[in-house]
DNA sequence: GCCAACGTTGGC
DNA sequence: GCCAACGTTGGC
């Protein structure tokens, strides 16, 4: 099993969201940068936890934890010619775009900020805590996944 | 809204 | 294949 650290604006789908889809869980759609398109096809497993990281908001950080409960399938967002997400190059025969489905596990009771990551010596080589990272798939190790549990309490 | 960092595009 | 121009991301 492996950690990673999912991005998303909660304007989007935030982790409440999440929470409200209960144990059907959401589709993990939009990504469209081949090295987390190439994470999410080859990597990431049935099973594996996720932190739910909001971004571009008024609290930035990271919010909580969903599980993978499907793992790398074609992006329907891809073929729908009405979402932001719609790839004319892309075909039904050769999908470009993956997704996976989460769904929620845990709520922080408070958010671990961004500051506060950043703040952490034993999270300095965490992808969110670096200057001009985009990717909004990004590894974490076991023991940076133990100390975010660590600051988010309990 | 600004701007740094990064990715993609397209002319050559 | 290089690289300048452009677009996007995302924190501030």
């Amino acid at each position: 099993m492996h950690y990673w650290l999912l991005k998303t604006e909660p304007s989007e789908l935030s982790i409440d969201t999440l929470a409200e889809r209960g144990d059907a869980g959401a589709c993990w759609e939009g990504v469209r940068n081949y090295q987390a398109r190439n994470m999410l096809r080859d990597q990431v497993q049935l099973g594996d936890k996720v932190f739910i990281y909001h971004s571009s908001c008024a609290q930035i950080g990271i919010a909580g934890i969903a599980r993978v409960i499907r793992s790398a399938y074609p992006d329907p967002s891809q073929f729908d010619k009405h979402s932001i997400y719609f790839d004319a190059a892309s075909t039904l025969e050769k999908p470009r775009w993956i997704s996976v489905d989460v769904c929620h596990e845990r709520t922080f009771a408070e958010i671990v900020s961004l500051q506060a990551l950043k703040a952490n010596p034993a999270l300095s080589d965490l992808a969110v805590v670096k200057k001009g990272s985009r990717l909004s798939v990004s590894p974490v190790a076991a023991d940076e996944w133990k100390a975010v549990l660590k600051m988010a309490g309990k």
